[in-house]
DNA sequence: TCTTCTCTGGACCAACTGGTCTAGAACTGT
DNA sequence: ACAGTTCTAGACCAGTTGGTCCAGAGAAGA
């Protein structure tokens, strides 16, 4: 906008549409799909109603498709900088639990998995529970690939993955309950 | 439970409270708190609008406290349904995985856990979260009691009741996402 | 400059939300 | 039979929901 040293392209403070995509995950993973209005998000993003059903024609369901793969795609990129500078699946996974409980401190110790609480609300909604499923299989992927990559035998690897994503998410449930990412921190000891 | 030798005060075919909780408590795990109206939990009830604001003065939200709570109590039934008659804790816990897998393929293969969808969709209700906190660790001190009692030492029954719940959690969403029970009942072999 | 396109701003709307209220039905004990 | 209580039935309401629509601001290319 008044910025002549950066380059034109990327000088805006930030798009609107980023900023409802992100507006939108922070308000989902706290309080779930229809727990949260158009307004409210709007409020938050600072954009008008115009702008949301330009980027999104289909509105809030558009929406929350794209926060919950833009949440994922945080996600795996938590687990690739946990993993990747390793020294074994046992230290990457105590990186990765850490950096998820820190995640969670700073949400406020409340909010709940982003794509569960966006996505899975309703048996009615195929498309949501085909999306969801996708990015929690990318998540298991993620780090199953990395688990062969440190030395797991095949089928290990695919147990283990699965043993840890299930134990993420019970985890991170609990600590919601209790408000204390404790749980989340003693998780790599269980696997 | 068989109505034919309870006595006439339950000889009714349902009362209407107890239609009215059962129906909440099915779609509101279904959909969580906010994704059911109240015209829905009424259809399905078969209840006028009076009724419920008769024996739910609170109205809706009464209503969510009350059918988690039956909900719960239904979960610590089936907790001890299974370590009672159990030979030792391993028994007792590949029982209650199968009798909860079982449970989840009669709801439609889709239904979340219940207190978590009915009470846990906000940081701005304390109510909530403070009775869902604490339904959550009557599960866990249940477990944990029928693990003292059938053999295990007093640190090992608590960090075994706490993992316990925490696979349960992770699995039942799991089994959520892919639709398949085949999660939960292998679940025994990850304690 | 003029034109074209992307994006914003918000007024407006029908449908639905949870909640209130009251008339009376159904059961209770006397 | 009576009176008192419990429960049902649904009309009604104000507030909110997600969604539509279009005038026009702003940038980009000619």
């Amino acid at each position: 906008m008044d910025d002549a040293t950066t380059p034109k392209i990327a000088s805006k403070p930030r798009p609107t549409k980023d900023r409802l995509i992100r507006a939108a995950a922070r308000l989902f993973s706290n309080c779930g799909y229809h727990g949260v209005g158009l307004a409210e998000i709007l409020a938050e993003a600072q954009a008008p109603k115009g702008s949301l059903y330009h980027h999104f024609p289909n509105g809030k369901s558009d929406l929350a498709l794209a926060s919950a793969t833009w949440a994922s795609d945080e996600i795996l990129l938590l687990i690739a900088a946990s993993f990747e500078p390793a020294d074994g699946f046992a230290d990457g996974a105590e990186s990765l639990c850490q950096k998820l409980a820190n995640l969670f401190d700073a949400g406020g110790k409340w909010s709940g998995c982003p794509i569960s609480s966006t996505l899975l609300e309703g048996p009615d909604n195929a498309q949501f529970h085909r999306h969801a499923a996708h990015l929690f299989e990318g998540w298991i992927a993620e780090v199953e690939y990395h688990a062969l990559r440190l030395g797991l035998g095949k089928d290990e690897a695919a147990a283990t993955a699965q043993s840890f994503y299930i134990l993420l998410q019970g985890g991170w449930q609990l600590a919601r309950v209790r408000r204390d990412s404790a749980v989340i921190r003693t998780l790599p000891a269980l696997l």
